[in-house]
RNA sequence: UGGGGAAUCGCCAAGCUGGUUAAGGCACCGGAUUUUGAUUCCGGCAUGCGAAGGUUCGAAUCCUUCUUCCCCAG
């Protein structure tokens, strides 16, 4: 009677070796897949996909298992990266890591480890899954436990399908633990600097990247109330809330405060910027939210207090559903949330399960 | 071509009754944080104070001339 077969996605770094070896203590059968899913500037960016796949080779010869590579290069222009372009042209600010991870780690990844007789697969991503325990047969998507690395809001658009054959063995453990096993295993990679960045294409001088593709559409940047204040190299550049690159400095009748973008008026081809942080336009009540995506299947309730995220990484919001239908839902939060952004996702939490979530449209 | 005022880092702006290394903010650059894009945090950023002389132990701070700009008169 033999183990089941578990395929990890190995990126080369910490998470995902740690990740492998885990589940090999743990006895499964584990097989690494290494994906190449960038391929459009070999130049440097060679080097470190490169280097990324000599980590992950040594890392399966120090477990002693077996790895492979694949490239879903085809796949992740396709259906991840036309999105990205085709959102950032309509000036809105995708996130392409949520997209690739239910279109590309979460189905072809996932469609080809079970082609090759997979039972599972697992990531390194700080996340839970679990068997909902009033409800046999529902799996649930729960935070991880390092509060500070959860990425359940990447993975908020999985489903039932998905989930039921993935194993997230890292979400248990804290980051500074997982480097201590690394450490402790002798894994090359037990001090590689963590990933940043668009996966699979990573940290790049972000409008110098977007040029290639989108080319520049200068126009005036202007405050709320008419006055411009300085020229914008295209909106799509730009996303709410940004800071950085304005190359706004002093005038007399201001009050030395840093500039922020408040909204883009694309008829116009105008950045709408105001001054200080704190500034009014910068913050919402709410949010209108469509491509609806529930991880059970079921929406959640109006009349209940949720939580919910604009961005990764900000803390839990408290909020209600004001309305939700199946394309379309209306979040008010407790506390104004500051540059909620079109184009980024609005997950909803139920303490510490995420329940799914939607693209937003608009802030209210 | 009479009078008055101002010229300090890319942009604002302290200092100007002379005295340690010329505040601060914005912008910019670098780093930290970060599997989106932001935000945030830390660090860097005028041997120089429109130019040339002079006074002084010592001047951005006083004096002279020149240049430029602004205002009021023409």
């Amino acid at each position: 009677m033999s183990q089941p077969h578990v395929i990890v996605g190995l990126s080369g770094g910490v998470d995902s070796s740690v990740t492998a070896m885990l589940l090999k203590q743990q006895g499964y059968q584990v097989t690494g897949l290494f994906m190449k899913n960038w391929e459009d500037d070999d130049t440097d960016e060679y080097c470190s996909s490169k280097q990324d796949l000599i980590d992950a080779v040594s890392v399966a010869d120090k477990l002693g298992i077996e790895i492979e590579a694949v490239n879903f290069s085809k796949e992740y222009k396709d259906r991840v990266f036309a999105n990205f372009l085709e959102e950032y042209q309509a000036g809105r600010t995708p996130n392409p890591d949520i997209l690739c991870n239910a279109e590309i780690k979460f189905k072809a990844f996932l469609d080809h480890a079970l082609g090759l007789g997979a039972d599972l697969i697992a990531t390194g991503h700080y996340a839970k899954v679990r068997e909902n325990p009033i409800q046999s047969g529902e799996y649930q998507l729960l935070k991880a436990d390092d509060g500070s690395k959860d990425q359940s809001y990447f993975l908020h658009r999985l489903n039932q399908a998905q989930l039921s054959k993935t194993l997230f063995p890292l979400g248990e453990y804290l980051k500074r633990e997982v480097r201590e096993m690394a450490r402790e295993a002798g894994l090359a990679n037990a001090e590689k600097k963590d990933s940043t960045g668009i996966c699979f294409i990573g940290e790049r001088p972000f409008q110098e990247f977007l040029q290639r593709y989108l080319p520049r559409q200068p126009g005036d940047i202007k405050t709320p109330e008419g006055k411009r204040v300085g020229q914008h190299d295209g909106l799509m550049y730009y996303t709410l809330g940004q800071r950085q690159g304005l190359k706004i400095g002093g005038s007399r009748d201001s009050n030395g405060e840093p500039w922020f973008v408040a909204a883009k008026d694309m008829e116009k081809n105008e950045l709408i910027v105001v001054q200080g942080h704190a500034h009014p336009l910068l913050q919402s009540d709410g949010l209108r939210a469509s491509q609806l995506h529930w991880i059970s299947g079921k929406q959640p309730k109006t009349n209940w207090v949720y939580a919910a995220k604009t961005r990764y990484r900000q803390p839990d919001a408290p909020c209600e559903i004001d309305k939700i239908a199946d394309e379309e839902m209306e979040i008010r939060f407790g506390q104004p949330q500051w540059a909620i952004t079109p184009g980024q996702s609005a997950v909803v939490y139920e303490s510490n399960v995420c329940l799914g979530g939607g693209i937003i449209t608009s802030s209210i």
